[in-house]
DNA sequence: GTCTATAATCAGATAGAC
DNA sequence: GTCTATCTGATTATAGAC
């Protein structure tokens, strides 16, 4: 029952729709149109963040559409299925990485680089944005598999991290011994370990600490150096 | 529709019946029980074939029952609902840990303790025995959280391994800036790691191979040592 | 205890008015 | 596009005969 997305104001539509008439103009989105996305966005928003809570089985499609604050038939004007409601949240979710990996300096070390972006996603997870999808659920694997927004973010993540796994390998900051391939699947673990949760339900640790904890373990292991 | 397992024929039971009344003697389980407890053993143990495959949420009581090859009333006969189902799946897979850690030579080094255990925990998961249930479910998490017997053998493995953390740790084996619990809790990790499931995908590496490639990452790390 | 048949509920998706 | 009301199917759980 908690709308914590403030929704546009419905009875701002006329007033905008003379506007728009009014402005001939080149290309460009008109206000219907940002209203839409900003619509939009709060769905995906709220859907990202039951995602987080629930997981994708336990979320349904009412919840989402009551927390928004509107009516599911609308939402389905929206997003065709639940499967494809949840690939726009994992597009989301993508961008904001690509947009946090291009905001990090460029003349940091590789090994460095891998942790502050790992940090990123488990601080993600913690404060219950990051959406978590099951991988075992086959029509939402087929929803993704064929959503080429998800596709091209996720290319376009695995390609950044991949190159700094490989310059930290080649530098012997990173084990070499290891498949890059698995290793960029270990940190992408991190983003969804179960770890996180079970330390913070033992309230010993702040999340930073956690953090830092649960980094220390991936990247320098349990066993003493 | 496929019925992997064997149930007790049915056309026995008059004739055990006799023969246990006819025999007069010490408390011991009778050949009935047996039989039912036969029957619970194939009921559970497809359960957590099911728990494995599909998850807790996408696996149906139907679905159990089919591949026992009992009708789903009869299911519920043995457990008063799909979370007990669930329990008791994970009680099974718990008391296999137990006898394997029995089994364990005293004499070893603690930290080879730890790595056969999870080794062990890892075969498991990729033999498709390991029931997987979501951490988020509230209901399933109450259910196991009033089950004496999972409560009583998850304590039990807990503090083996816990008992050969310390150990590690007193020795210098395992990092001692770690918490123990810590510790525990990516150990257990490991038994649902889902970057298992993706090297395998990858199709580049036998089991055994993703067993011990994971392992190393675990205690050793992803950095270079 | 096992079965067939069914109740009860819930969730994804849609129809049709506005 | 948004709404109310509804459909449809799947799923947990149970009733009642044998």
């Amino acid at each position: 029952m908690s709308s914590n997305t403030v929704p546009v104001a419905s009875n701002a539509r006329s007033a905008t729709a003379k506007i728009s008439a009014l402005k001939a103009g080149p290309p460009r989105v008109s206000f219907k149109t940002q209203m839409l996305q900003a619509r939009e966005e709060a769905i995906v928003q709220a859907a990202s963040r039951l995602l987080a809570e629930k997981g994708f089985d336990l979320m349904t499609v009412d919840q989402v559409a009551a927390d928004v604050g509107i009516a599911k038939a609308s939402l389905y004007k929206h997003f065709p299925s639940k499967e494809d409601l949840a690939a726009a949240a994992m597009v989301r979710v993508l961008g904001r990485a690509r947009t946090f990996l291009a905001s990090l300096p460029r003349e940091a070390a590789p090994l460095d680089q891998l942790k502050t972006v790992v940090r990123w996603m488990m601080r993600l997870q913690l404060a219950g944005e990051m959406p978590s999808l099951p991988s075992q659920n086959s029509t939402l694997r087929a929803t993704l598999m064929r959503n080429k927004a998800y596709l091209d973010g996720l290319m376009e993540a695995s390609e950044q991290i991949g190159s700094w796994i490989e310059q930290a390998q080649a530098e012997g900051a990173l084990d070499p011994r290891l498949p890059a391939i698995a290793v960029l699947y270990t940190l992408y673990a991190r983003a969804c370990d179960p770890v996180l949760e079970f330390l913070r339900m033992g309230g010993q640790h702040s999340d930073e600490e956690i953090v830092e904890l649960v980094l220390r373990t991936c990247f320098c292991g349990l066993s003493s150096r």
